[in-house]
Parts: C-alpha cells; sequence; structure tokens
DNA sequence: CATATTGTTCGGCACTGCCGAACAGACCAC
DNA sequence: GTGGTCTGTTCGGCAGTGCCGAACAATATG
C-alpha cells in the first residue's frame, strides 16, 4: 500500500456509491474546507491537515480549483479563500432552478411590504433549502445560510412543509433529525409539533416563535406545484421585539396572500382551495 | 498512450500550470458544461460528447459530483443539472469577499429609492466582476449573469472602474479585450472612450447609453478601499425609455453619493477628495 | 543568527482514473 | 412482433497519473 490515504480509516466507512473519482470528491472537501473556514482564507498547510493529505497533493488541488477560479489565492502568503466562479455557479443554479426566477420578483415586494427579509426555500425530500433570499429596506441582515438543507421542525417554512404531509411521513422525518433543540423555545416533542402542525394547517401558514433563534420570528407559508403538490414555502423574518404580538397573524395572512400568488405563477391550487372540501361539505 | 484523451490535441495547448490534476478539472469543464446548457438538463450521452470522455468516465465524474450535491440528477431518464451544493457554495463565496455584506444594505436603499435593479461589482485586475444584484420592486429583471469578468468599456461599472487608472492601463486593457460593439451604441474607439473617460473623472459617475444592451441604460460609479484605491463600482440599471433625458444626470448624483458611503464604510475616501486636491490647492 | 514554520519542486511507486467492450432497458420504425 | 438505435450501466485491464515523501527555498519568530 504505497498511497496510503493517511486520514482516513481503512475501507472508507460508507463504499455506498462505487465507481466514484477520489480525486474529485477529495477536489470539493477541499472547497468545503475552505468555505467553512474564515472569510479571509487559509494557509495551505492548514487545509493540507484538514483535508488529511500531503501539502503537495493539496497544493495541486488548489492550484487546479484556482485555475478555475473556484478558489483564489490573496497574495502575501498564499491564503486561499473562495472563488468568483462559484458566485456565477451559485447564480445560474438558483436561476435553473425553476422557483428562482419566479419567486424572486414576489420576494422583492414582499420584502418592501413588510420591511423583513423574506425567503424561498425548495422542499427537498421533505427538507427545506432557502434559494433565495430578499432583504427588506433597512432590515437587519440576518446570516441564513442559502442552498444547505435545514431540519424542518423549527423554521417557519420548515413547519409549513411539514404540515402539508401525512402524518406518517412527519414521524419518519422528526426520527432522522431527532428534533434537537436550537434554543428554549424549539419544539421538541413529537407531540406538540403535530398539535401545531394541526394549527399550521388550518390557518394556512406557519409561525416560529424564537424556535430557530433567540429573539427572532418567522413567519411562513407553502405554495403548490401544477401537479397540485407542495413545491416549497416562503417565510419573512424579523426581531420579535420590533413586531407588536397582533401583527404575527397580519403577516400570516399576508404570506399566506403572497405563497397564494406564487401557486398561481406556477399553476397551483390556491391553499385555501386545498384544504377546503373536506370541511365545506360537511 | 492509452487513455488518449480523445476531444483535445496532443499536449493540452497551454501546458501553463504544471502539476494540476487533471481529473479534477474535467469534473470542474463538467459543472460548467451543465452551467451553460439548459436549465432542465441534459442526458449522460450529451455531457460525455461535450467534454470528449467516454460516457463511464462521465458517469464516475457526474456521480461524484451528484454525491456532493453540486449536481443533481432529474429522476426520469437521468438528466444532470445543478445542484444545491452550489447555491451554497456561492452565497458562502460573496459573504466572504469583505464588500458583499458591507454593500447590500445599500444596494437594497438605492434599489428601493430608484426602482432599478442595482449592483455592486468588484474591480479584479481592471476588469468588473459583478458579484451581487438587488432588484427594485417592480423593475423588470435582466439577465444579469454574477460572478464573471465583464468587458469593461461597455458598462457603466467598468467604464467609472477605467476612469481611475492611468491612460497606458486603459490601452493595455483595451488592447487585450479589442474594444467589440456589442450595440450600435457601443464605443470603439479609444480615443473617443478616453475622451469619455475624461467626462467620467470630472462627474464623478458614468453613463451606459445602450452601449452594452439595446433600450437599458446604466449609471455607475466607484467607490475606494482604505488604501485610497479603487475597490469597485455600483450601477444602477433600467429601460431608457422609462427615463425622461434629464434623469440621468440626477441618478448619476444619487449613485455617485451611495458609492462615497460604500467609501465611508470601507474606510477610503469620497470621490471628490480625491479628485479635488490638485485643483483645490492651485 | 538560529529555529520553526511555511510554500515549492522533484523522483518514483502503484493505485486509480480512464477507455472500450459488453450488457440491459427504453423508444421508434417498419 | 422484431429489428434497429438510442439511451444508461457494469466490468476487465492497461498505463497514465495522482499521490506521497523527501529535499529545497522562502519566509516568519525566537
Amino acid at each position: 500500500m504505497a498511497g496510503g490515504q493517511g486520514g482516513e480509516a481503512g475501507p472508507d466507512g460508507e463504499a455506498a456509491d462505487r465507481y466514484l473519482v477520489r480525486s474529485v470528491a477529495r477536489a470539493i472537501r477541499l472547497i468545503n474546507i475552505v468555505a467553512d473556514g474564515p472569510p479571509e482564507g487559509q494557509p495551505l498547510s492548514d487545509l493540507a491537515r484538514a483535508l488529511g493529505a500531503s501539502k503537495s497533493t493539496t497544493l495541486a488541488l488548489a492550484r487546479t480549483l484556482t485555475s478555475c477560479n473556484l478558489l483564489r489565492d490573496v497574495r502575501p502568503g498564499p491564503r486561499y479563500s473562495l472563488g468568483t466562479a462559484l458566485i456565477r455557479l451559485g447564480d445560474i443554479a438558483r436561476s435553473q432552478l425553476p422557483l428562482g426566477d419566479i419567486c424572486r420578483p414576489v420576494l422583492t415586494d414582499l420584502a418592501q411590504l413588510t420591511k423583513m427579509t423574506s425567503r424561498v426555500a425548495i422542499c427537498d425530500e421533505g427538507y427545506p433549502v432557502f434559494i433565495e433570499r430578499v432583504d427588506g429596506p433597512g432590515s437587519v441582515r440576518f446570516h441564513t445560510p442559502l442552498g444547505q438543507r435545514e431540519v424542518p421542525h423549527a423554521s417557519a417554512a420548515g413547519k409549513a412543509m411539514l404540515a402539508t404531509m401525512p402524518e406518517q411521513r412527519v414521524r419518519e422525518i422528526c426520527d432522522q433529525t431527532g428534533l434537537r433543540a436550537k434554543t428554549a423555545h424549539t419544539i421538541t416533542d413529537i407531540g406538540s409539533l403535530l398539535a401545531n402542525l394541526a394549527l399550521v394547517e388550518e390557518r394556512g401558514f406557519a409561525v416560529d416563535d424564537e424556535e430557530d433563534a433567540e429573539g427572532i420570528l418567522c413567519v411562513g407559508a407553502v405554495f403548490y406545484g401544477h401537479d397540485g403538490s407542495c413545491a416549497g414555502a416562503i417565510s419573512i423574518t424579523g426581531i420579535k421585539g420590533d413586531l407588536p404580538a397582533w401583527r404575527a397573524h397580519e403577516l400570516g395572512r399576508t404570506v399566506r396572500r403572497y405563497a397564494d400568488k406564487i401557486s398561481e405563477l406556477l399553476g397551483g391550487p390556491r391553499h385555501a382551495d386545498l384544504a377546503a372540501p373536506a370541511g365545506a361539505r360537511a
């Protein structure tokens, strides 16, 4: 055994998908290491250590990535940080998701009306993935990462999406994630969550009352695609102290209205038309 | 010669930087092929053809990228399109550029005030690279790619940046790019361009009057970093027909003011303080 | 100046990326 | 139904190439 992998133990643990290209996977891990590092970048040695590869290997990978502008080295004492090509690819990725272009104008309007940060998430196997964010005028900026799976039980968009699923599926997802507490207000009990989701279903919007972050309030609502299934959710985010308690409901109705607007653009049904039949006929 | 590279001829043309990892470079090319393709994605065969590699190789690369969420395959008849991890990385890349976080609130305000799309570009070796875009309320959305080098002579941000450079450098850059005409109004003559830049320098803002795209008007202005050098430029974009001609100057002053605001946030000098000394002391 | 870092280059081994060929479904023409 | 061509997938096998380590150079830090 010459190469010898160094850091990783034995047969790579997963071995899930065969036919993977090792050096490419390693290069991507390198990108993620840089992404998770400090904004000013990291020197080569740190990267090699974190990657579990030799300096020469890491240099070759970093050079390759740099030549494609996925990474860039800031000049004095080469430190590597993310490159502009990632901005380009991320921008294209967002506009290729059909939702991106459709939702942006709606988010812009919503952000301006409510003066809050508004976002849209797609539904990725039941988990919310935020793909777009529009800040309101003068609104405080929150650190809200885009493009990664979030836990659904602690966000307005996530709960709005859960509320459209059968109870069985909700239990499955919650078993996977574990209902971890992110603040003292996070719902960590499956019974309470299901009760909350019933309320969400009835109202047509979900409220995250400091359940994801202390002092932050979110209101979210789902929209539907042309096939009638849940396509994603929008939500608005603000500082709880800035809002009188009674405004939550008003904001909820507003978000519900804008979500219906997106459903309409997608050729899907409005929320009320989906919920009504059973109750209305009784 | 066993592998045989297929598409590319001989010793890879450049051979510029040695120590590159071939499979990684190929994987990145694959990502770019997907990015330049249709939003609904492309089947494996097309990718293999475009990449100049065998299907099996392409499959291995695509699988690897998919397992990291850089690509995703839409299920019936696997078609590959860009994955959500790119959205995440692009978002992080933007916020790692110190300018991103600083400019976004300013852009938001500017977009709301002018009801136009506002953008910010960094100065990448003299070329503008737009890194952030904020749409105005109700504004038409333009297809304005982020994260890639633009030619400087045909955009407001680019001309604003050129105007801060010595004439020699401007000529260098223009020699490289060639002053290609993008519309009938594009300045394609170095003399006219230099004259225009002098005006830009004096006014403190640049105007792109249908020079980049037919019917589109942009106004841009540079801002300065703590070392007093040009750090980038902001610009606003709108449909020319919607604006009375006299508004260009008013918008110019507005953009100039907001650019100064960014300079201030960066600890840099205002434009007027930079231009004045020689004249004021005389 | 000495020491401990870092970034860079190079030789060489064998692992791994790569291709081609063979297989299996889907789709279309006839 | 059957023959064709298109897909996507799996597999053997060769050598090219990714990888490491060691030696070097260029910096910081004492």
